[in-house]
DNA sequence: ATTATTGCAAACCCTTTGCAACCTG
DNA sequence: CAGGTTGCAAAGGGTTTGCAATAAT
């Protein structure tokens, strides 16, 4: 099957590639939905996954909701348990530890994910002042 | 609130104890209500929370659902990406990790997760006979 | 023309929740 | 016998999907 460069898809593309804050699919298109009016939640699902696929972004699983990454490279996150914030984290990917598993485990590593649990600033900044 | 120690509790506590194979809460709805017809999909949600959030298991946030792990101390998890099957990684915890994290983002961080995928040994030997 | 893609709404999965009945301490 | 807990069913949030209409090649 091959793809159609649609207007929806590059508006798609330019609003997850123009976010660092790795928004969840339902953020972008709120986003969107007030300069696309009629562009449809279901457009934009499909097509973030499309991306996500085609290595045109990252796909995170997250509690709460997925997140995408404008970044593409292999690289941590980092969660506010309060706010929900994450934003990334520069730890190096460690290749050592996907042949470390496999060797226990067998399996066959594709790689790993590191996701960091914290409070950010701003939410710690609320209990000094509340 | 003082916890009641109900008939119900005590079985779904079991049932997560005895299982090894990290579990979604439906997983182990479905064993009991074979031996306890009466027992709802609710109750057993409401309970394994109860029992994550009072340390007795920890609760793991993965693609598809959560899962329920008996072990409690800080380990990492493999995921087969073909069967979903879960199994426990014995790579130490690095708590080094959170401090450098801590420092980079200013995060007050409590923790991390790392999170493997592949493909399991079973799901490998299908490939060679199909 | 051909068929991938859209918009819409319904459906899906996992999980939570309101409530009356029911237990536990 | 107070109030935490259950079973039930409905609702919730995130995501996918069937389908007819639309638009890209």
């Amino acid at each position: 099957m091959r793809r159609r460069n649609t207007r929806q898809r590059e508006i798609i593309r330019q609003a997850a590639a123009g976010r660092s804050d790795h928004p969840t699919a339902d953020q972008i298109y709120l986003e969107l939905a007030q300069k696309h009016p009629t562009i449809s939640r279901g457009t934009v699902y499909r097509n973030l996954k499309l991306l996500a696929q085609s290595g045109q972004l990252q796909q995170l699983n997250m509690p709460g909701a997925d997140r995408f990454d404008c970044r593409t490279d292999r690289h941590a996150h980092m969660m506010c348990v309060r706010c929900q914030a994450v934003r990334d984290v520069d730890s190096p990917y460690d290749t050592a530890l996907d042949r470390k598993a496999s060797q226990e485990t067998g399996y066959r590593v594709a790689a790993h994910y590191v996701l960091f649990e914290g409070v950010c600033p701003a939410c710690l900044a609320k209990d000094d002042n509340g």
